[in-house]
DNA sequence: TCAATGATTAGC
DNA sequence: CTAATCATTGAT
């Protein structure tokens, strides 16, 4: 089973960041009890990404964007939240998927309002989503999701803001922000 | 050593 | 629109 997410996050990364619209975020806390999402808002960092934290060169930070497919990504932005990122490729390659959008119980928009909810901090990078006894697991659906995907552009970047390389599901309350103009387009096509 | 900069969010 | 808030980064 976790061989259909391996091949998948060994593809492209921006296929990979379409393909994983409608997967599951699990998180086993500390008291025993678990709280779940469905993705529904991602972005691709791809190789050579200028607005790519790996872009420049390996650092303490972005370790983790060099490992293997399948762990986390987990880094402090604005010097308070949190991000989840989800690696893919290759350790050769250094790109991530941001999950910017959680379909939860009370919805999580944003990434950092999702790591908030799932309790993801520093202390979860480099952990491996694949492995069914991490703390922290992704988890594919059971069918594709009904839902169409918008893409459109990344958000709160400076650099190559105008790639479309983000992806959400059309409807989802857990989209951070919409793109009215693109949804249009969709629905006219 | 030091200043600038964020893959954001909440609140005017 | 701006403040919050600080680790990381790249330049001295």
């Amino acid at each position: 089973m976790s061989r259909r997410a391996r091949a998948l996050l060994r593809g492209p990364t921006s296929e990979a960041a379409a393909a994983l619209l409608g997967w599951r975020i699990e998180r086993s806390l500390d008291d025993g009890s678990v709280v779940r999402g469905r993705i529904v808002e991602t972005e691709a960092y791809p190789p050579g990404d200028p607005a790519s934290h790996a872009y420049r060169r390996r650092t303490s930070r972005n370790a983790s964007m060099f490992g293997p497919p399948g762990i986390a990504y987990v880094y402090l932005i604005y010097g308070m939240h949190w991000c989840l990122n989800v690696v893919t490729e290759s350790e050769a390659t250094a790109s991530a998927v941001l999950v910017r959008g959680l379909d939860v119980v009370e919805g999580a928009a944003g990434p950092a309002r999702l790591c908030r909810v799932l309790d993801v901090d520093g202390r979860l990078d480099g952990t491996d989503l694949l492995d069914p006894t991490s703390p922290l697991r992704l988890l594919p659906p059971a069918r594709r999701p009904v839902e169409p995907v918008v893409v459109t552009t990344r958000i709160g970047i400076t650099r190559a803001a105008d790639l479309p390389l983000r992806y959400y599901l059309l409807g989802s309350a857990g989209v951070s922000r919409r793109d009215r103009a693109a949804e249009r387009a969709l629905s006219s096509g």
